[in-house]
DNA sequence: GTTCGTCTCGTACAGTGTTCGATTTCACTC
DNA sequence: GAGTGAAATCGAACACTGTACGAGACGAAC
């Protein structure tokens, strides 16, 4: 977003907060450390579009510019908040349950961390999270699954299907509250000024008109609810039922997966072109 | 976004690009499909931070605000351009496959199509998806998982899981690859500039070690690959596994899906508090 | 020719992230 | 205490952004 670009070419050159030292501070006022809790009230209390390094600096009591000696740019201070929000995540530990446990709690934790801080729902997967936190928690997730007995790559693959599902469910969630807390509306309000063009939504494709119907006579949240555990418990099933083809089969032959096979191949899509117009 | 706030009040109205009928004109020079096409083109050819009005305009070779008078904002020619990509989704007829089969390619074909337009990552989720486009696709997902067999809400919450996967699971992907154009580098290069932070995380969490290892022996993009796949399965799977239960037990309990109830509940956070700094 | 609705667009405003260089602050040495 | 050099602060400026406003241009109907 904010990789410099000098006359149409872009600078070469990767940069994160954590491939480089923190600048060694005994500052008296300043640091790291306040800078992100401040962004994060800030971000909290106000939307992401009130953080600004401007009002960041006057919350803080200094000048905007300030924060510049301790972060380079805004994307790093982004990065030192997203790794605290995965600080919120929290992981139980395998010993005490079953790793399904541990998965499902997990998911919800992190359902209610994002929900928590509505903001890191733009960051969560698009910033690099290479910070303590995230690290910790992949470990631990990873280490579930391990107890759980994945083997090899099937360890990261489980952990990223969960985090995917995690994201992918809460991010509609999430823009809708942002829109009711914009708006000032609430949820009643919100479906009434949709219902025109969910009418004829619904007069186009029929199959939608029963879904809105059985929709609007439901509670908002407890539809989101189920929603979410419906997802999560087939994703779960899906991997005890994967889990459990592999201890019945030790060995697992390379075909052996053909017969879940979609149809469309597995291919990866050609890079899109660059700089064309 | 762009919603507008005077002294702190919040303008307490709901709009959308769908919400209300698009100008009638007979425009000579431009007109919406021109906009949006124009918008598209330079959004993929130079990302996202490419896309302002100004840059825009000199595209259609009109003036920067011309644009206003056929889209209200940015927000909403954004909605525009969301819909169109929402129109490459290709869901195939149920009737020529298994509802599995029609799962399965819708999502890798969305997946590619999210992969075509790396810029839309950002809006999927978090734009409201009301264009007609949309509408369509979620018409007949909702048919599909109709046919497959299942009931009442379970079809909107079938296919809200599959869109979740696709995109928690594509998200970090196009964070990937943005930051591979963005900086230049291939993926090597950028697994070394994130090196030190790894061996770090290895040193400090060691089940993560095996993980990096095993990782950097693969070629990236069938790494990907096999992720998708992966929890792909995993959640088709749930679905097929909770489509035999309901098959073999027609009228489910209330108390039926206590035995894969997680440890956590599936409760709602508060809401957060709002202007409190 | 006048008028009216449609459409274009230059100007201006308030805001953004960030650079640069001057200035202040402060611990430490002489 | 005076002096010094590094650490830290910050005001001004730059090149952007989205978009409100109002003046003007165009074409058709009367």
């Amino acid at each position: 977003m904010y990789y410099r670009i000098y006359a149409g070419r872009v600078k070469e050159h990767f940069s994160s907060v954590w491939t480089r030292e923190p600048r060694t501070t005994k500052s008296p006022a300043l640091g790291r450390e306040q800078i992100v809790r401040a962004a994060m009230t800030l971000l909290d209390s106000e939307g992401p579009d009130a953080l600004s390094m401007r009002r960041l600096g006057a919350k803080l009591g200094s000048g905007a510019t300030s924060i510049y000696w301790y972060v380079a740019n805004k994307d790093e201070l982004l990065e030192l908040v997203l790794d605290e929000v995965y600080g919120e995540f929290d992981v139980p530990d395998v010993d005490e349950t079953s790793w399904r446990n541990v998965a499902a709690s997990f998911a919800y934790g992190m359902r209610q961390a994002l929900m928590r801080h509505p903001w890191v729902i733009n960051l969560v997967g698009c910033t690099p999270a290479l910070g303590p936190n995230a690290m910790r928690m992949m470990g631990r997730l990873v280490a579930t699954f391990d107890r759980a007995g994945f083997r090899g790559m099937d360890q990261d693959y489980a952990a990223s299907a969960l985090m995917s599902y995690v994201i992918g469910v809460t991010t509609p969630e999430l823009s809708w509250r942002n829109t009711m807390e914009r708006t000032g509306l609430d949820s009643n309000a919100l479906n009434a000024a949709i219902q025109p063009v969910v009418e004829k939504a619904a007069a186009d494709h029929p199959e939608l008109a029963a879904r809105y119907a059985e929709f609007r006579g439901m509670d908002v949240d407890t539809a989101r609810a189920l929603n979410f555990e419906f997802g999560l418990t087939c994703l779960l099933d899906g991997l005890e039922a994967r889990l459990n083809r592999a201890a019945s089969r030790p060995t697992v032959p390379p075909g052996d997966r053909a017969a879940s096979r979609p149809a469309a191949p597995p291919g990866v899509p050609p890079a899109r072109p660059r700089h064309s117009s």
